[in-house]
DNA sequence: AAATAATTGACAACATGTTGTCAATAGTGC
DNA sequence: GCACTATTGACAACATGTTGTCAATTATTT
């Protein structure tokens, strides 16, 4: 079987999203290191921030398309760092609910302001319907494998 | 710092990426497993496999962008699995040479079968040029972080 | 209500990457 | 040739993800 012309752009689209997975993981780090963060802790407490009802590890979990156990080492790392809270869940013993501290809101808000400063500067070279088209590709694609 | 809408859609497309790499990183593994691989050591299997040259382990992981220590470890697995060979590098008295195996060199035929065919059906869907502009504004953005 | 199934957090083992450090080796400049 | 520098592989520690397993808890079925 060889590949069609579409195959071999499209394979040089999988193996540029590795590369570009790395790229994006070492500027989050970056970004989040002034704040005592990393790129993984961060994305945990986006929904967390976001999602305004507190939520279990598995609920996050499954929001961000991880899985249960790699999210929740995050999350007992953020509880430490006082960057979230556990609540008692009224529904489920031994499932606290977690929300965003006080000091994890101010973290993230400042983190976002950060992020917009880099990825307003980084867009600043390319169309609009660029970017949004590759994305739209992108989610295409990922679909079609879930 | 607020986002403009070209931030808007690239922080959306630094979001996707991280999916997308999760995604295709479990189809690779899907790919590779009956083969005894797995996508890391795939991903290493193909420099020693296109480069017709030895090559060593720093040399391999410069190529891949990633650091030595990482690739020496997926070399030495290979290693193993007689997938590869290692030759006394004249050069360099402690750092070998790296081939390809006769066996690794099977393997790697029969999983580029399977990912053609894979691949190609996944761009069925798609346009040729949709997919090479979606690869180009991913390689513009990497290198302007580069 | 009792049995069964599903969910959840905790823990362990492992895969894949990172950085830091070290000794061996190779290359460079004087 | 000798001192300094850079490269290399090996090893350790760690970050981030995975899967598997377990007991506790919750939901469902009968």
């Amino acid at each position: 079987m060889k590949r069609t012309t579409k195959g071999e752009a499209l394979t040089s689209l999988v193996l540029e999203t590795f590369r570009l997975n790395g790229t994006f993981l070492a500027a989050g780090n970056l970004l989040a290191e002034p704040f005592g963060l990393t790129s993984a802790r961060w994305q945990v407490m986006g929904p967390i921030f976001e999602f305004n009802e507190p939520m279990t590890v598995a609920q996050i979990a499954r929001r961000m398309g991880l899985a249960r156990q790699g999210v929740q080492r995050i999350v007992n790392d953020l509880k430490k760092l006082e960057m979230i809270n556990f609540l008692s869940n009224p529904d489920h013993k031994s499932a606290p609910l977690i929300t965003i501290s006080e000091a994890g809101r101010k973290t993230i808000i400042e983190l976002n302001k950060a992020q917009a400063a880099w990825v307003n500067s980084l867009s600043e070279g390319l169309s609009e319907n660029q970017i949004k088209q590759a994305l739209k590709l992108m989610e295409t694609v990922r679909k079609q494998l879930e």
